[in-house]
DNA sequence: ATGAAAGCGCTAACAC
DNA sequence: GTGTTAGCGCTTTCAT
């Protein structure tokens, strides 16, 4: 039950502790020594203490990421990255799950200050971007997923041109009346459909018609107001794809005959489906957000990637 | 950039650092005191450094989760439980994925005892089991989650009796030529195929016919291999429900007419398309691996969970 | 009610 | 090369 700790082994190796962590750190030792420490280490079964080894250098080398919506795939391919970028530089990843809740957003940005973590990624409202600003100046970078406040680094999506990547390809399909579903209060999502409506208006065709929806209860009622004066629905984001694909299907509409249909972020059932998306390069995003933390570059990076269009005949065929 | 520390506050508030602590964690402190400690601790902005609170205490407070596939609906809901437990307790979570990767599982379980953590949910290949047995030793409380090894904590899934539902379901559709695409090397998938197996011969239909794949790559062909002697086919694993789909429907077989489709796991996309499933209660699952930790019962604990059929039409209607 | 001081497991100067 | 020793930021007796 009692932990081995480096003060057993070098018991064991009969030297001191210090020689032991010499071993440990690949200091300079003589071949016999270290050799005797390591099966010292061996056969007790030593297994360093990393918390020690973080208090000592001030902080922990373990990354820290917050995400809103484990369930989302965008998330999960930026995930990915940040894994990849982690593992090369041998540092842990602590993630944790919002759900969406601004409780638990705060709660988490302060569980992981506490815990010293290297460096910080989140995902999430405004509301954090203080405790934020304030990791940042204690030294912990910090860099924001999907938004660019001031101050802060962050890795985002120019949205609208993603908006006005629906609207040329809806164009191109020679859809003309277009209804929107988008979350409430949500500025990416704002912006995806600024630029919807910028490149539908440049192109000669009518303003999109926008229902503003707070969860997935509430997008039924949204498509079915929006079924009766448009040809197409457009949904901002990936969280709702589901439920609005569902509301439309229910009601029996083949897309993309009886009605076209364009979404956010690719997940692995849009290819079977046959589904038309915009998508942000999550992967990549997660990579860079990565390499922020492990720089650390002095002054604040604001970093915007592209989207692109993966057209697969839910609107219709493109010129 | 220096960390405010516990001696900053105490200067800062004329106390010694004993009081601080002692106010911090609601110790026996005269209200002015304890008033002004706080005071000092908001304005310098004192955050308290969870590592060293650790390392006195011997361990964390952070739970540990390996997860194979963060991808996989079963895994989410699975963490959704953990993660209410945990933060009834709170107690951070730490998440990591290891995306099927044998080696990634055994450097992710090598990190969380490192980090000490206090408890560790693992859902990983048998290889990370002796490890995992060597941390209960030490008193980290260790659940695996999907197998049942003994000596360890488990919680699982009945997968034996899960086979056996699909089979009731797929004789009450009127079924009889079932073909399954399996996981290679998966006692958790051997499990269910016995079951279905077993639940076939009972009522008289003929012996499924298996076809083992790796990954999704090899499944096309595999579902097609199925389709000559089939009018159904099952699929033992949520991860590869998405192959299995896409292999059929890109044939232009229509669900239930042209085929039976009957898979693992529950998820967001069957009740719009249909896809009857046999479930495991993932969240249930989640919160009692959670509860395990918590609780470190002396003695190994065995939970097995039981499956339920969600019926959705694409093997027919039941009786 | 409060302070002084020892110590948690480890690292890094500084001696030898 | 290797040992000694002083902390890292915090908690916890033991005095006062």
């Amino acid at each position: 039950m009692k932990r081995v700790t480096i003060g057993d082994v070098a018991a064991h190796a009969g030297v001191s502790t210090a020689t032991v962590s010499r071993v440990l750190n690949g200091g300079l030792v003589a071949e016999s020594t270290a050799a005797r420490v390591w099966e010292a280490a061996e056969s007790l079964g030593y297994s360093p203490n990393a918390l020690t080894r973080s208090i000592f250098a001030g902080r922990s080398s373990t990354i820290g990421v917050i995400i809103r919506d484990l369930s989302s795939p965008f998330y999960l391919d930026l995930i990915r990255g940040i894994d990849e970028v982690a593992a090369a530089s041998d540092s842990p990843v602590m993630l944790a799950n919002t759900y969406r809740r601004a409780d638990r957003e705060a709660a988490q940005v302060r569980a992981m200050d506490q815990q010293r973590v290297r460096g910080l990624i989140i995902t999430a409202d405004e509301t954090a971007d203080s405790q934020a600003r304030r990791m940042a100046e204690n030294g912990t970078p910090c860099v924001i997923v999907a938004r660019n406040p001031p101050g802060l680094h962050s890795v985002s999506l120019d949205d609208v041109a993603a908006g006005e990547l629906m609207a040329a390809h809806l164009a191109d399909c020679g859809r003309s009346r277009v209804g929107v579903v988008s979350g409430r209060n949500r500025p990416t999502q704002v912006k995806r459909v600024t630029g919807l409506r910028h490149g539908l208006v440049e192109r000669g065709l009518p303003e999109p018609e926008e229902v503003l929806v707070e969860n997935e209860d509430e997008v039924d009622a949204a498509v079915g107001s929006l079924l009766h004066r448009n040809d197409t629905v457009v949904c901002t984001t990936g969280r709702l794809t589901v439920s609005v694909h569902t509301a439309l299907t229910a009601r029996g509409l083949k897309m993309p005959d009886d009605i076209g249909f364009l979404t956010m972020d690719d997940f692995p059932w849009a290819s079977t489906l046959g589904i038309s998306v915009v998508a942000q390069p999550a992967y990549e995003m997660g990579r860079r957000a990565a390499e922020l933390v492990v720089e650390e570059p002095a002054v604040p990076a604001r970093i915007v990637f592209q989207p692109t269009l993966i057209a697969r005949g839910s609107c219709g065929s493109g010129v």
